[in-house]
Parts: C-alpha cells; sequence; structure tokens
DNA sequence: CTGAAAGCGCTTACAG
DNA sequence: CTGAAAGCGCTTACAG
C-alpha cells in the first residue's frame, strides 16, 4: 500500500475503500503511529493551533477566560498556545514569537499604550482583538461595556448615597478598562447634576494592597464614613471594604462598595459583594469563535462584538435594612 | 546569496562571514522574513514549544501554576501549549492532542484514577509528571509534599482543641491531594492518640459550596461550635468560615479554621485564613526546569523532586486573644 | 479507488 | 566562508 492511500484513508477516507480504511486503521492501531505534526503543517498551513496572547496571567478574571477559551477550543478542535510575556517585554506585543506555529492569533489587550495594531496586522495572521474598541478598527475585536455597568453602579450608589460622596478607586491611569470605568463614573455623577472633585476618582493598581491603602487614608482623614465607592475590580474593593471593616466601619451601613468583575471571590466575602459582572466566559468562547469565522472567512469585513455587563447587587452596597 | 547561506546566517552567524550576517539581518528586517516554524520543526525536530495538560484550568491555583511556567519558558525561550480538556474527555489523558508539536509534556495529574503513567509513558515524549510521586516510577516527577503541611496544621489546631474537636473538610475520595491531606489528617490525630471517628473526615468538592454546606449541618446538629476544621483547600475553608459566621459563631474564638493553598484569598477574608502554603510558584518554574533538563540529558535517570508545604499562620486558626 | 511524483521551506553534511 | 544537493514526512494534483 502506497504512502498517499495512507494519508487519504486518514484525512479523506471517503475517497477510499472502507476495507483499505479499515486496513489503515488496524496498522494506525497497532503500530502507534502519528503523522509528524510540522511536515503537515508545512503542507497544509494549519495547525489547529491559537495562539493567545495575554498582558498578563494572573487571578481569576485570566484563569476564567483561559477556561472558557480552551473549552471552546477543545470543542472545535483546537489548542491554545498561550504567552503573557509578549507583552511584559518591551518588545513588540508579539516578539520572538512561536507564535508562528498558530494559526491566528488572540491578543488581548489593556494598557493603551501596547495598542500597536500596526505591529499585529504586520504579523500578518489572522488576529482578533480582546478588550479594545476602536471604530472603524481593522481587525476583528471583541470588548466589553465598561460604561453602561459602571454608570449602572452608580446609580445605584446614588440611591443611597450623595453625589458628592461616591468615589471610584481604579487602576493605574493608561489602563483602558479603568479609564473607560472611571470615564464612566465621571460622566454619570455630572448627569445627576454634580461635577465630580479631583479627589473623587483615584487610580493605583488592580490589587487589595491599593485599595487597602487608599481607604486607610480616607479613615484617616475622616472621610469614609459615609461615603460609597466603586472599584477598578473586586480586589480593590474588598481591600477597601477590610480597611474599612478593620477599622470599625460596618458595610454597607456606614460604606457602601461595589466591585467589578463579578469573580467568585464576591459571594465569598462578607458582606458578599456586589459587583458588575463581566461575561468572561462569553469573552473567550467568543474570541475562539470570532477567530476561527477570520479563519473560514478570511475576507470577511471585520466584526466587533462588545458585550453588556451588568450590575450584581449584593450585600455590600444595599440601601436600607437587610432583605 | 544561496539561501544555505542564509540559513546559516541566522542560526549559526559565526560560520558566515560579519559582512554576510548583517546583509541578512538587513534583508530579513526590510522583508520582514519569518523562517517557517514547520520547515524547521520538520528537520530539527524541536519547536522549543512545551505542552502543558492540566486536570482543570480552574481558580488561583491554576492560574499561578500558568503564569510561574510561563514566566520561566520565556526565560528560556520556550512557549506554552496548554490544554485542560484532555483531562476532561474519557479518552487517553493527552488523547487527540496536538501536542505533538510540543517537544515535551508537562502533565499534573490530580486523580488518582487518571494516572495513566503507560498511555503517557507510550506518547514517547520527554514528560514530566507533577502532583504524583510513586516510589520507582520512570519518569520525571514533582510534586508538594501534603503530608508535612498537613500534619503541622493538625498540630497547630491540636495547640486549642482536643482530637475528637478536629475535623478535615476535604474534596472528593480519589482526589490525590485531598486523599494525601486526609490521611496525614487521621495519621496526625493518631500520633496524637486519638483514633478519628469516621464523622470527623469528610468528602465532597473544592469548592465554597461544599464546605458551606457541611458547616450548614454540622451547625444544624449543634456541633460546630469550639471545634477546629482543616479544610481541603482555600474555598472550602471559606465556605466553612462564611457559614459559621452566618449563623453567629466567632472566628477563631468558637471555630478554628484553617486552608490549604494559601492563595490570594487568604488575606482578604476576615479573619484572615491560615492556610498551608503551597509553593505553587515554584511547582511551575520546576516542572519547566525538569522538562528542559529532560532535553538537554534525555537519558538521566528520572529525578523526583518533592517541594515543602508550611502553615501559614493567620487569625482564624489563633489560641487565645489577638496579636 | 490507488500509486508515482512533485514539492511545501527549511537544515546540513559535503564539496569547493 | 559559501553553494549545490539531498532530504525531513507529509499532501495533492495527475495518471491510470
Amino acid at each position: 500500500m502506497s504512502i498517499a492511500t495512507v494519508s487519504r484513508a486518514l484525512n479523506t477516507p471517503e475517497m477510499v475503500s472502507p476495507a483499505t480504511v479499515e486496513r489503515v486503521r488496524q496498522a494506525v492501531d497497532e503500530l502507534g503511529y502519528r503523522p509528524n505534526l510540522f511536515a503537515k503543517g508545512l503542507l497544509t498551513r494549519r495547525s489547529r493551533v491559537i495562539g493567545v496572547s495575554l498582558p498578563d496571567i494572573h487571578g481569576l478574571f485570566f484563569s476564567e477566560l483561559m477556561r472558557s477559551a480552551d473549552d471552546r477550543a477543545c470543542e472545535l478542535g483546537y489548542h491554545l498556545l498561550v504567552s503573557s510575556n509578549a507583552h511584559r517585554a518591551d518588545e513588540t506585543p508579539t516578539g520572538g514569537f512561536a507564535l508562528d506555529l498558530a494559526d491566528g492569533l488572540i491578543v488581548m489587550l489593556t494598557e493603551r499604550s501596547r495598542v500597536d495594531l500596526e505591529a499585529i496586522a504586520a504579523l500578518n495572521l489572522p488576529t482578533v482583538v480582546v478588550g479594545v474598541d476602536r471604530p472603524g478598527l481593522a481587525v476583528d475585536t471583541i470588548s466589553f461595556d465598561n460604561v453602561t455597568g459602571a454608570m449602572s453602579a452608580v446609580a445605584h450608589l446614588l440611591e443611597g448615597t450623595p453625589p458628592d460622596r461616591c468615589y471610584f478607586v481604579g487602576g493605574h491611569v493608561g489602563n483602558i478598562d479603568s479609564d473607560e470605568r472611571s470615564a464612566a463614573f465621571s460622566e454619570a455623577l455630572r448627569r445627576d447634576g454634580h461635577e465630580p472633585a479631583p479627589d473623587q476618582v483615584a487610580h493605583g493598581e488592580y490589587h487589595f494592597d491599593w485599595g487597602w491603602a487608599w481607604a486607610t487614608e480616607m479613615l484617616r482623614q475622616g472621610r469614609l464614613r459615609g461615603a460609597a465607592v466603586l472599584g477598578g475590580n473586586d480586589e480593590i474593593a474588598i481591600g477597601i471594604a477590610n480597611a474599612a471593616r478593620d477599622h470599625g466601619l460596618s458595610i454597607p451601613e456606614e460604606l457602601r462598595v461595589i466591585g467589578f468583575d463579578d469573580s467568585s471571590m464576591c459571594d465569598c466575602v462578607r458582606p458578599k459583594l456586589s459587583s458588575v459582572r463581566i461575561p468572561v466566559n462569553d469573552l473567550g468562547a467568543e474570541a475562539v469563535n470570532a477567530i476561527i469565522r477570520r479563519f473560514e472567512q478570511p475576507d470577511s469585513s471585520p466584526r466587533h462584538s462588545r458585550l453588556a455587563t451588568t450590575l450584581v447587587r449584593r450585600d455590600s452596597s444595599r440601601v436600607g435594612p437587610a432583605g
């Protein structure tokens, strides 16, 4: 039997007689033959591998993202080649890559300074960008709508707290999500007729410690009691809540707190943390769907999908007595 | 200039005149040439890709593991091809794989029933197994020492709680870590002269809900006050602590709790959760080191390294007044 | 339905 | 130091 027939029996069995297919199958099983994927890729230009470039693999957000992407990829017969360091290096966001083994690339961007779409386009690889949505971008994008989520959080804060006692404590300036959330926070106050004072918006890092430090300083100045805070993410919000409680403020009676991300921690802290839910599972699965759509329809016009975020109300921001 | 010279200029510049190397570099830059990794891999049999097979990408443990592995891989010029679904499928733990693109495999095993080392050996790929350490295994392994960590946790519980009021609430039977921790828990009580009653060890799932459910039932029976619990992981421990607090028990005064994993949540809950620390960062980095060592010395005898675990004492298990 | 042959884009002895 | 040539293990027209 020729090597060509074996190849056909494995890849296009309908072109081969059933008896031959069966013989090939048996031989494959017995010998434990596995086709050389490099030789195959050299010819077919397909590896069924999707490159994933993440800004940082850190915390629950990214593990959930990876999980949903991996689940979806597996369903569709694809595999994930991951790298976060691409973004840490000062080089191109995709520099030095083995990513050429991938059929395409999912690039998550969180830093405004890192949004170098030309470098990405220069890779000449099908690409889906996650986290950025600029009008008229020539590449598929998937992002989530920080604005409506943040605005409904502020609306909820305003139910029980005057606008000048509302705060936003975000990540660092230049982080796309933090900036969008911060802007939405300010805009929501303005629509309520209040021009936010500069100190109503603070920027630090997406970390407990920053929330704790901010709250501690506010407590020292005696300005936290009676306030309401929207954290840039859940960690910051929990840091704030912890500092407040460590200093004897009760939540939500004396301080109302809302986080962002709706990570699994929200249900584990006491009081349970209200949070703006980001549909991370959809984000991962949609990114995989989008890159595969791009494989199948390389010339279709770029699609931009923006996933909704929603406020999940829990005890940490409750107004009035426990329900 | 011949194609062979270009290849040499890129891969072994010391074999080419400096002027030629420079000309090649320039041309590469201008044309944006990137070598075809499939063709290259076909010849060299090296891709600088490491396959990582995880039981489940879930929670902070796995995101930390991925992160440390990715950091280390990047330092050494390698990339990670991840899959968790390999373990979910009922097929071989590495079935249907694009992992043949990898130079080697890091396989993390957590289920006793999944420990099919013959199937792994049949892959005929350099392999490092994480999470299992059987004497005489013919493959490199990296694991962590659940026993000493669990034993020191029990010793700490016994400082303030009688042995018959100590409990272990673990993951499901068949989970390697849970079983080891459970066995160590029982053994520690025995060494203290107490044969543990069957109900002192409970098995469920590695999840808040299970901890919550277990504690709720214990509370209903009025058996939780004055007890001390070692959780199979931090989530279980937090679930237990939350249930206790929701029912008015104060921690650590009326219930002492220790978790396992020392995840970042331990510092975020109140009271802060004591926990047995697993050196996850070392685990990821060591796995990468080990697989690369295996690449470089394919015939060296298998190495088995076992990382220490240590109890981190925080308020949730404190004996006596706050320090 | 099957086989012989060309070729994917590289690397690496082998000559020069 | 450089080039011509073979070949890595596959797939895919092209004949038969």
